[in-house]
DNA sequence: TATTGTTATACTCTATAACTATA
DNA sequence: TATAGTTATAGAGTATAACAATA
């Protein structure tokens, strides 16, 4: 009975890839949301403002699908946007709305942009000797798995 | 203002590193999580399960260091899984108790670890032609990196 | 003094079902 | 009939602060 006494446990999830995606996930946001909350931003807050940033108009519906957020879950985040004055909903027809970024919420996803890529640097470096490119490659094709 | 009329938008994130590895985590969880619902079992029950199946008698603090967690978070996953029988808690000493998994625990966890290896399978073969490995080293990189 | 287990609480993101109004 | 936005609700995981008892 040695773990009585030891402290350093045997972890066989440490031999898993999906334990240590997650965590490297994990330590990945854990970083992100601090450098983001530092501004008053999610990082859900952030996602849809870069989206909206690259598809002035779009709407929340295809918003969410490119996200691969359920329609749902936008409604309070938008709600938070509009509320903090960095997006506005214009009618479409009688029922979209185009999602539109005032002054200030450029302003403010133009910085989550720079937060973004400061903060993304570090661990790319961390990848070498593996390639970004190949990476990505990678980690989309276990998205596209099952 | 095509992205009134189209419904595919353009979604920067997709050259995240960040984005596809949190997608990517997301996926196999969703995978993982589907597989352990069919036996009652919720993805933080598997990985207690799983640490008290390789490490007997260790305390909740050290499964909890091991495994990333809070101890506070602890508390109540040991509290269900003693209620669902799977597991006992005996004291150490006066402030400590040892977690041993019951004849049925065992077994659910040995089940546990039938259903990891086989939901990870088909993951792992989307890795093709990076090695497992590889992306195994890399994603420990990225977890020690902030 | 540091640690264990605990309580309480809050936050973030995710998931589902069902509704209405409209295309 | 299918879709957009919404409401309500639940679940899972994570985080912090603080406490009593104990090492």
């Amino acid at each position: 009975m040695a773990n009585i006494m030891s402290n350093q446990l045997e972890n066989p999830l440490e031999q898993r890839l999906g334990f240590n995606l997650r965590r490297a996930s994990l330590a990945m946001m854990l970083d992100y949301g601090e450098q983001l909350s530092k501004h008053d931003v999610r990082p859900a807050e952030a996602s849809i403002l870069t989206v909206v940033l690259a598809n002035p108009d779009a709407n929340q519906a295809d918003v969410a699908r490119c996200l691969e957020m359920k329609r749902a879950n936008m409604v309070p985040l938008i709600i938070q946007l509009v509320a903090k004055g960095w997006l506005e909903r214009h009618p479409i027809d009688r029922r979209r709305f185009a999602l539109r970024l005032t002054a200030t919420g450029r302003s403010v996803a133009k910085k989550v942009q720079m937060i973004m890529e400061n903060h993304e640097r570090d661990f790319i470096a961390a990848l070498d000797p593996v390639g970004f490119d190949e990476i990505i490659a990678t980690l989309r094709r276990l998205r596209g798995t099952k």
